[in-house]
RNA sequence: GGCCCCAUCGUCUAGUGGCCUAGGACGCGGCCCUCUCAAGGCUGAAACACGGGUUCGAAGCCCGUUGGGGCCA
């Protein structure tokens, strides 16, 4: 048994923010009894797709809330799109979140006391709140066919009046037997008195005229409950105090708030937040570059700055730019998200993720940066060969001077064995004839140090510097170049001590070798 | 077309009527540090969309305009 009645039936608080205009009292700021329920959540993604990271910020404000008053996070998976929704979708959407540290409450894997929690098992519910509304006369048979109403929407839109549905069927009445078995959508029957205010906890008061709303379809003729309809049911019935969710349904919320009174039941508050734009300020989109969450997993960003990003865009805590999770939980407020769409920077992204490469404990990033290094041509073979110790000093190296771990990888791929490509411009400018005589010179003399390492090499460059009046930089860089291909690297000294005597001879011999 | 939302440097933002000569961050330029590149430090250029009000005083309040965005199975 499902509990619908129970839910119907129970007396509900009083809507006191969201409410008829003429309510006793305004919803901000009000000091009326004070509700003690728990807080409750949800985010609702549709898996139709990936998640992309709009929906993941909606999660992760949602989360941050849930979090910081001790509530419950909920996740639903809205897949009454039998079309476009697929299995698939939902498992990378779970991977993704889970990939966040976003973890739900209840929900799918988890389950919970109000599941189930994908529509697509809820069907009996919203057929059973939609007979209830019709039962009481609330909502009616209409069997005007989706065509005859695109025709018509056309129409009106052409004749420059408003497209709202015109009400024709409302004769008919809720007695399926006057549809004559035609297959028949239910719609919701909506007064034309009134208005409906939205007490909105990052907007503020936004207010509609209920005149303008038409009477909305709630069932589709094929049984398929409308997203205003199962949104509404399903808020309830999973005690939903609190709806966090994207500026784009602010229209759809007045919709909602009607059904919410048909039904008798309490209106929960709601918080819309902006919206997340690309450079030209259209919704972002994939023609905007990657927006999928697990694409930047893929191109080598870490949980925490995507998520430290995504916090900050939007909502703001002082001038304070980098946040630890906890701290975040702690100071999220809904009163601080700004009202303002906000375009994702993904040049800002990459400095955060520099910001938290460079403060990953070795162990964690040497364990994170196996893929990347394996994809960036460091055989796995070789690599299970290293010891950790060396691979962790390796990431040490260049961990200061990357800002993904996929650059990370590659600028440090020649530190491996294997071949390198060596930059030609590079090996053209600094691997000159001379910079080569005196590149042989110092591989003997570094064969006769007594030890290869790099406190031994930096004093033996510098000594030789001075004797032969040049900087320490006409030294170092060919030795750059030979070793690595390129002019950039971490400091060279530590460099030739990780790689050992045999491989950096080995490439200096091969680098002198090469035509100049 | 109707309704709704939004408006501070290029971008993310601080700002809740006097603390604003508008602050921070990314990015960009310069300098310092330096074996290269980063990182770090210092520093520079860079914004209150426009027009009316209200007020002794407006980036912040009100109205309008413009511009962007969203919703209308």
């Amino acid at each position: 048994m499902y509990g619908v009645w129970a839910a119907l039936s129970c007396p509900g608080r009083d809507s006191r923010h969201a409410h008829r205009r003429g309510g006793v009292r305004s919803a901000v700021g009000s000091i009326g009894p004070i509700t003690v329920s728990k807080v409750r959540v949800r985010f609702a993604p549709s898996p139709t797709g990936y998640l992309h990271v709009g929906g993941a910020r909606t999660a992760l404000y949602n989360w941050l809330f849930a979090r910081h008053e001790n509530g419950d996070f909920i996740l639903r998976i809205e897949d009454t799109d039998a079309e476009r929704s697929t299995d698939e979708s939902t498992t990378t959407i779970l991977e993704a979140l889970r990939w966040l540290g976003l973890d739900w409450d209840e929900g799918p894997e988890v389950g919970g006391p109000a599941g189930p929690y994908r529509q697509a098992d809820r069907l009996k519910l919203y057929h059973d709140f939609a007979q209830r509304l019709l039962d009481e006369g609330k909502a009616y048979y209409c069997v005007c066919t989706p065509d005859e109403l695109e025709a018509r929407r056309k129409a009106a839109l052409a004749a420059g009046t408003s497209p709202k549905y015109d009400g024709r069927c409302r004769r008919r009445g809720n007695d399926v037997a006057t549809t004559g078995g035609r297959g028949a959508a239910v719609r919701l029957l909506v007064g034309e008195e009134g208005s409906i205010e939205i007490a909105d906890l990052v907007h503020g008061p936004i207010r509609f005229e209920t005149g303008d709303l038409d009477d909305f379809i709630l069932l589709r003729s094929d049984g398929m409950p409308t997203y205003n309809f199962a949104v509404v049911v399903d808020d309830v019935l999973m005690s939903i105090t609190h709806v966090i969710r994207g500026d784009d349904h602010i229209s759809n919320t007045p919709r909602q708030i009607v059904l919410y009174e048909a039904l008798g039941l309490p209106i929960p508050q709601f918080a819309h937040i902006p919206m997340i734009l690309g450079p030209d300020r259209a919704r972002l989109s994939k023609r905007h570059g990657a927006t999928s969450v697990l694409a930047y997993q893929q191109m080598g960003f870490l949980p925490e700055a995507v998520v430290n990003y995504l916090a900050r865009l939007g909502w703001s805590y002082g001038d304070q730019e980098i946040f630890t999770r906890d701290e975040l939980v702690q100071y999220f407020s809904l009163e601080k998200v700004g009202k303002t769409p906000a375009v994702f920077d993904p040049v800002k992204l990459e400095w955060l993720n520099g910001q938290y490469i460079k403060r990953t404990a070795p162990d964690r990033l040497t364990a994170l940066l196996k893929p990347f290094w394996e994809a960036a041509g460091v055989s796995r073979d070789e690599l299970a060969g290293q010891d950790e110790d060396r691979l962790q000093r390796v990431a040490g190296l260049f961990q200061e001077r990357a800002r993904t771990l996929t650059e990370l990888a590659s600028s440090s791929r020649f530190v491996f064995e294997g071949t390198i490509e060596r930059d030609r411009a590079a090996a053209l400018k600094v691997l000159t004839v001379e910079a080569k005589a005196r590149v042989r010179t110092l591989l003997a003399e570094i064969e006769a140090l007594p030890s290869f390492t790099a406190a031994a090499l930096e004093s033996l460059f510098r000594t030789k510097a001075t004797a032969l009046n040049l900087k320490l930089v006409d030294l170092a860089q060919p030795f750059r170049v030979a070793l690595s291909g390129k002019t950039v690297s971490p400091p060279i000294f530590p460099i030739m001590e990780l790689m050992g005597w045999d491989a950096v001879r080995r490439r200096v011999e091969e680098a002198l070798e090469e035509e100049g």
